[in-house]
DNA sequence: TAGTAGCACAGAATTACTTCA
DNA sequence: AGTGAAGTAATTCTGTGCTAC
């Protein structure tokens, strides 16, 4: 039932914004990014379509059907009152393959409707019969399959109509202009609905991943803290006591008696010449501070530049 | 040139209805 | 037969961009 029929919706979805939009470039852990994503709304690419071929897209800034409308709409007032026919309209048509459960009742009276459309309109109200006339209860259409099979293709194609696309689709779909806008108005928002829920999959999963990895890296931690109290790390590595650093210039100097990569003669502060102050020993295995990261042996040891 | 009104359109939120388990 | 959930067509509201004045 719906489950068969979202399926037959095509909802390919991924990170990726549809068209136009920035596509969300998260490069947390690419292992993880769904197999859907790299095909992603591949169907919306405006630039393959065939059907904007024949149809140019909508151009919000540049659309030339809109400029077309304006120009006739300047010829009409479209705040007019409803006319008869209008009002008709607004009753709303079954088309023949689909199915209206019951009367719908009003409708924005904002809408302007340009002149072939309104004619389409007008046209689609002249099956209307008295009783549905007297009904004031919304009217629900139910797409049939080849209806809705038809859609989903022009959606793919494009998930935005231009006003010629709508009536050719409407006349094809033997529908009102205006359900077929409606239809591409839920479509997206279904299309959006879906991508939203896609990613917060996927940043769930990069949460859980990085708690996982945060979790490795503190028992990392704690072993290393416990592996440098343990006396066979001692022995491995220079006592720190025999690490002095130049309180000065926080170089790290030995006496001269020990032997160390770092010579202190060549110190500038711990050369032959009294010592302005006491070199201060260092102690690496000091406690890190809660927030900034103290010494460790790498970081001692670590020649410095 | 800047400001403004009118318009179309899209998105978001919501409502109302249908279908099915 | 009644009911709740899910799906979806339709409506309403709001914001935005464009054009004409």
């Amino acid at each position: 039932m719906m489950m068969a029929e979202k399926e037959d919706l095509g909802l390919s979805l991924s990170l990726s914004v549809p068209q136009n939009q920035h596509s969300l470039q998260f490069n947390l852990m690419p292992s993880l990014v769904p197999s859907t994503a790299a095909s992603s709304l591949s169907g919306f690419n405006p630039q393959k379509s065939s059907w904007n071929a024949t149809f140019p897209p909508s151009d919000q800034n540049s659309d030339p059907y809109r400029a077309e409308t304006r120009s006739f709409l300047r010829g009409i007032d479209v705040n007019r009152l409803p006319s008869t026919a209008d009002c008709e309209e607004e009753a709303g048509v079954s088309s023949p393959n689909s199915t209206i459960s019951s009367v719908s009742g009003k409708r924005s009276e904002r809408e302007g409707i340009n002149g072939e459309e309104h004619e389409m309109e007008r046209d689609y109200s002249r099956g209307i019969s008295d009783e549905e006339d007297g009904d004031t209860s919304r009217k629900k259409l139910r797409l049939s399959k080849d209806q809705a099979a038809i859609l989903e293709e022009s959606f793919k194609e494009h998930n935005t109509l231009n006003p010629k696309q709508k009536m050719a689709l409407a006349k094809q779909l033997g529908l009102r202009p205006r359900q077929v806008e409606v239809w591409f108005q839920n479509r997206r928002a279904r299309t959006k609905l879906k991508q939203t829920e896609v990613d917060c999959e996927f940043l769930k999963r990069c949460c859980e991943n990085l708690t996982a990895e945060n979790r490795r890296l503190q028992k990392e931690v704690q072993e290393l803290r416990a592996l440098k109290l343990s006396p066979q790390f001692y022995m491995q590595m220079t006592p720190p006591t025999t690490l002095t650093m130049c309180p000065s210039c926080e170089r790290v100097a030995v006496p001269p008696s020990a032997s160390s990569t770092v010579d202190a003669r060549s110190h500038p502060h711990m050369g032959p010449a009294p010592h302005h102050h006491r070199p201060i020993p260092i102690n690496p295995w000091a406690p890190a501070a809660p927030i900034t990261r103290g010494p460790t042996p790498f970081d001692v040891l670590r020649p410095r530049s």
